[in-house]
DNA sequence: ACACAATTTGAGTATACACTCCAAGTTTGG
DNA sequence: CCAAACTTGGAGTGTATACTCAAATTGTGT
């Protein structure tokens, strides 16, 4: 028989508590207890739909991840523009979906340490697709330039979000901006 | 009566594996367990020495935030290429240190929030002896700029610092050193 | 209304953690 | 060489954690 209502409700409850706890305190605020309680249901109503707490949490992060993605799938037609657009936006428009994004890759655990690979992993996709994006506006670029360019700036980019991640009244749109234009415009080549 | 000789050894050799597991395992890893096996001693020695087990952790993170410091006078000689110099040197003449300064503000525990808060407060600090160098050489500059300026090349210093934490491959030193480059110099004031 | 699968409950398990306590041992100054 | 001060070992405490399970309840197609 197909799944009751009420047991994908209760999925949906989980879910969202536990997104809500990761973005407030991080993974350490995500105890079981504390996901159950947010809920309002018992421990056993969880492992009847989940087999490990991990894997709640990796669901809320990969969300957050892929909610990051302007473009998920990678027509490869966004300028650098676009891309850091995306990243602004959604710490604009997903406070708490960035929050959890990069608390994830800001606090440990057992199930982090998953979340902070795949944290990585993504960063290197995210690399390549900014350094495809400066390939195709520089055609002086060649492609090692352009992925020192792109991890620079994605470099630059997370280390303002983390700033932001310690203190929210961090305007983290702005400084985002100015580094985006700092780094990413082609130096004048003035007498070489 | 003064301490006795085998208890300030005793000292330094918890003090010693609490840095190792930080650097080598961040927050988590630092259980009272690990550190009194590492140090080869009992958990009673570690609460005759400490009041808790934070007493060493922040020992430790405090040890590593102040190896970043180039001038922990502020003589106010120094200039921004000094400060992103002793950066560097620190990530490669301290790696272990180097790795726990990253950890503690990447790994939750409730201890960490101390260290957390205590990363912000350091943040903002080394914010401002930046932006008094960056006063310092270009006078066009004006308070709120060179903050604002301040702000990105840190930003950027401890992304980049961060990339390093997740993966030990990363070539921080160039990398910072670009950022440095290309978010210091003054632009050009080409037609305004 | 019925059968029965899906779901919920909540007490219970096992484990890990930081921390305590104190008797026994060691170091030190006088 | 003594006694006081300091240090140590290691069993033990209390609490929090993730997770289990059998019985009770509820939802759904027929």
């Amino acid at each position: 028989m197909a799944r009751y209502q009420v047991g994908i409700q209760t999925e949906a409850k989980i879910i969202e508590a536990t997104r809500a706890l990761l973005a407030e305190g991080g993974m350490e605020a995500a105890t079981l207890k504390a996901i159950c309680d947010r809920a309002e249901v018992r421990s056993g109503s969880f492992y009847n739909l989940f087999d490990s707490k991990e894997d709640v949490i990796i669901h809320v992060v990969r969300e957050s991840i892929d909610a990051v993605d302007p473009d998920p799938d990678h027509a490869g037609t966004d300028t650098v523009n676009d891309l850091v657009s995306a990243y602004i936006r959604f710490f604009e428009e997903e406070p708490q979906l960035a929050k959890v994004y990069v608390m994830a890759a800001l606090t440990g655990d057992s199930p982090t340490n998953g979340a902070r690979r795949r944290f990585l992993r993504h960063h290197l996709r995210r690399v390549e697709r900014f350094a495809d994006a400066m390939a195709r506006a520089d055609q002086a670029l060649d492609a090692e330039e352009s992925e020192v360019q792109a991890e620079l700036l994605l470099g630059a980019l997370d280390g303002l979000a983390f700033r932001w991640a310690l203190d929210g009244d961090f305007d983290f749109a702005t400084y985002a901006e100015l580094a985006s234009d700092k780094l990413v415009q082609v130096p004048a080549r003035s007498s070489d």
